[in-house]
DNA sequence: CTGGAACCTGTCACCGACGTCAGATGCGAG
DNA sequence: CTCGCATCTGACGTCGGTGACAGGTTCCAG
């Protein structure tokens, strides 16, 4: 699959692949003329990225917690492990956060509907 | 209350404060020699500002939200009221969103514990 | 009255994910 | 073989909320 198939299939730019690629994010191999080849799970792996860039995380952190995702293997992987599950925490208290925000929104909702209706009787 | 009381109060930089003022989400009135004086309400404001900022709430959707806020009136504030339900449900979406990425990330997690434990035995 | 801290306006810098352009090269259909 | 689309690298632009600095003014404690 070359990087224009992938750009269409994952719904992602051509540019934000090869940004993906130069972040360590996302693995390609190369043509004899140099373009880059993915194999087919390179989809959901982008699609993987767009979650947790959309979570909030950098790129930087996100390569530090894909080892982790990779290679489940012992040693380097432990300090990713960590990362992953701060990430993971973060991103609750993120989700924790918006809700009160949205409840916030919801009750200013409230109040406002209330009000008109009590200029309409 | 002059900024920088306020800006310790509320945990926002002085920068950020005459931000808000220059994008008309914040108002403030002037001492005879120039200077910001905010009343008692601003903290409150400020935080409700950085609560619509992180909910990803842009400058400019802020300040066409906020008449609605501000004054529950009638006739500006009609399509301001529907802005305000717009970003409700956007936000609502986000946060379902953060919620199956986060799931994601618990599968991860739990993969990654299960391979640790099979290794240790 | 005075010194220094706080404040004023204005401007430039920054970050990070990505858009976009330029100029060169690879690739496959006809 | 050739034409034209896809891809390559490299560089610069963007946007929005802030940081940071400069040069000047206001305010209050002593």
């Amino acid at each position: 699959m070359r990087i224009g198939d992938l750009a269409a299939r994952s719904g992602v730019s051509v540019r934000s692949l090869r940004y993906y690629e130069e972040q360590g994010l996302l693995a390609s191999t190369r043509s004899a003329g140099g373009q880059r080849t993915y194999d087919d799970d390179a989809p959901a792996r982008v699609e993987f990225l767009q979650r947790l860039y959309a979570a909030g995380l950098s790129s930087r952190t996100i390569a530090e917690v894909l080892p982790c995702v990779e290679t489940p293997s012992r040693e380097n992987t432990e300090d990713a492990f960590l990362r992953l599950r701060t990430e993971r925490d973060r991103l609750s208290e993120r989700i924790e956060d918006l809700t009160r925000t949205r409840d916030a929104l919801d009750g200013l909702i409230e109040a406002n509907r209330r009000h008109a209706s009590a200029i309409a009787s």
